[in-house]
DNA sequence: TTAATTATACGAAAGAAATCGTAAATTGCT
DNA sequence: AGCAATTTACGATTTCTTTCGTATAATTAA
């Protein structure tokens, strides 16, 4: 598995990544069919993207056949931790709790939603 | 105030930003004496970046005198709120609630933050 | 009044990221 | 077999970001 620490996912890779966590594996085709509805891009570039996270070790390919079957190489809970710290060290000063605090004030939480905020809170204050 | 919404300060940008929502007024050399705590930076790098966040409507600037005095033209809180919600669309798939339970999960929280946190919750449920 | 320091402006280069065009190989179709 | 479509490889270009060197003007200190 490659090591999340010291890979730093463009966005254009973190936009491949979020399709390839969501489908599992994909070929490129498939990738860019999805990027594709969501800005205008071409299949080489898209490819080429591929290609070069390939290089980096944050994709893993199977080049069995003579078309290529990706898959991220990078656990999705790992790269959102990473980058979370990244952002809050950024934004936040450091201050998980205040990146905390805007995301409920700024967004709508559903009441069952705080309800799972609200026992999460409860188990760490048990430690 | 600048439009937040079309301005998307880079990474070197947004350490500038949180310098002057820090110090609400800055020269460049105020700023600068900041930045090399955190990184080996020449002062002409900083003086440039700061002239572009400037033509970019990132900053204002009092240029009366010789020394120029800049201050952030965007509130800290909408910037943030905005790059939240980017980062959430783009990493949480729109979830607020997911990024919560990341953050507080694998960061260290004190008691107090916990308490915080949660008033605000309870206040949030009162709604 | 000189000389050193400090400031801004500006061009240019170095680096990183994203984009595309073209070539070559394979596959599928008629 | 021959042609079109699909795929990969790869170089080149463009765009964005960061960095710094040099010139010039203003200020300060000796």
């Amino acid at each position: 598995m490659a090591d999340v620490k010291t890979l730093k996912p463009t966005e254009s890779e973190l936009e491949i990544l979020q399709v390839l966590w969501q489908k599992g594996k994909a070929t490129v085709r498939e990738v860019h069919e999805e990027l594709v509805t969501g800005k205008d891009i071409g299949y080489t570039t898209t490819l080429k993207l591929m290609q070069i996270m390939n290089d980096k070790g944050l994709v893993d390919r199977d080049d069995s056949a003579r078309t290529h079957i990706y898959k991220a190489a990078t656990d999705k809970e790992n790269t959102q931790k990473f980058l979370l710290n990244k952002f809050i060290g950024n934004l936040f000063g450091g201050s998980s709790t205040q990146l905390v605090m805007q995301a409920l004030g700024s967004q709508q939480v559903t009441e069952e939603e705080l309800d799972q905020i609200q026992s999460l809170i409860d188990n760490l204050k048990k430690k």
